[in-house]
DNA sequence: CGATTTTGACCGGCGC
DNA sequence: GCGCCGGTCAAAATCG
């Protein structure tokens, strides 16, 4: 299969840093609004720019951590890693609760993992314009902790940096702005891709691919419920920015109990729709492109 | 009955 | 060359 080929010489690097300008587009602040719904009690600013950047620029923490500055230590910790094109994110799962991201992926695989009593799932995203990935895996580590690995989904997890109900006068540009000609080409380039999250097979429910938005089985986690959504964009975005919550995240974290309050809908202009498709981010297109 | 999952076969890369 | 292993395919089974 050749729709996952290695990025494009230098784009991922302009990607990043374009992620990591504090200028740039993908960085704007949501709205006041917006952030209170993300955050609850808004008591944590979120991730700096170096946060995120440090937690990037590791391509494999796992042999390197020796050498990592505590401060990335302590992101990567939280769950982020990076390795080459794929994004991992590891996260507690909920005392044996879902975590559906109410997009649609579809099951194409599973294969049990050498060194692991654990199989991987394999799902792609039913969006055929969409050649996202993700693999999710129990740790063997820890069973209650899913190892979710991202292909395709480039820097997905910051997405609501740039999605995220933007200010009218401040458009977001989206990647076009900045990307190679090459790499923007599909008019969807604003992906809108949240990280999804979901728990591995052996307690899984029918739901769980199939499920649409709003059963966000995240639910489970939260006492309060997410939002009319339920979409992991609500959700994700205080992974990324309220990394302080370790509930999400397999170090420190023993419950999903105390989930933030569920912020409402953000004021984007999803649809519940838009959560059954998975769109390519512009960034990605090097990966999915072509065969639309 | 269409969509999704299951599951074994198949394939390619890699190390020996 | 061979076997192992991870990833994908695709037919059958299952689900809603």
């Amino acid at each position: 299969m050749e729709e996952l080929k290695t990025w494009p010489d230098g784009s991922e690097e302009e990607l990043l840093r374009e992620l990591l300008d504090n200028s740039s587009p993908f960085l704007l602040q949501p709205p006041e609004s917006t952030m209170n719904h993300l955050v609850n009690a808004g008591d944590y600013p979120g991730p700096t720019i170096d946060d995120i950047d440090n937690a990037l620029s590791v391509t494999n923490y796992r042999h390197h951590f020796q050498d990592i500055p505590p401060a990335r230590i302590s992101i990567l910790e939280k769950g982020f890693s990076k390795v080459e094109n794929k994004y991992t994110l590891r996260i507690k799962s909920c005392g044996g609760g879902l975590a559906d991201d109410g997009y649609k992926w579809r099951k194409y695989g599973q294969k049990s993992i050498k060194n692991s009593p654990n199989p991987r799932s394999y799902y792609r995203c039913t969006n055929p314009r969409c050649s996202a990935k993700k693999q999710v895996e129990r740790s063997s580590d820890d069973p209650d902790t899913l190892i979710i690995t991202y292909e395709g989904l480039h820097l997905h997890f910051a997405y609501p940096y740039f999605l995220l109900d933007p200010p009218p006068q401040q458009h977001v540009n989206p990647p076009s702005k900045k990307l190679k000609s090459n790499d923007v080409s599909n008019s969807e380039a604003q992906a809108q891709q949240a990280i999804p999250i979901e728990e591995d097979d052996d307690k899984r429910s029918p739901e769980n691919s199939s499920a649409g938005p709003s059963h966000g089985t995240f639910m489970d986690c939260s006492p309060e419920g997410i939002g009319p959504q339920g979409l992991l964009e609500d959700v994700v975005p205080m992974m990324v920015r309220n990394p302080s919550n370790h509930q999400y995240f397999s170090s420190n974290s023993s419950s999903c109990s105390s989930y933030p309050s569920p912020p409402a809908s953000p004021s984007l202009s999803w649809s519940p729709n838009y959560s059954t498709s998975c769109f390519n981010i512009g960034l990605y297109d090097g990966l999915s492109g072509e065969h639309f």
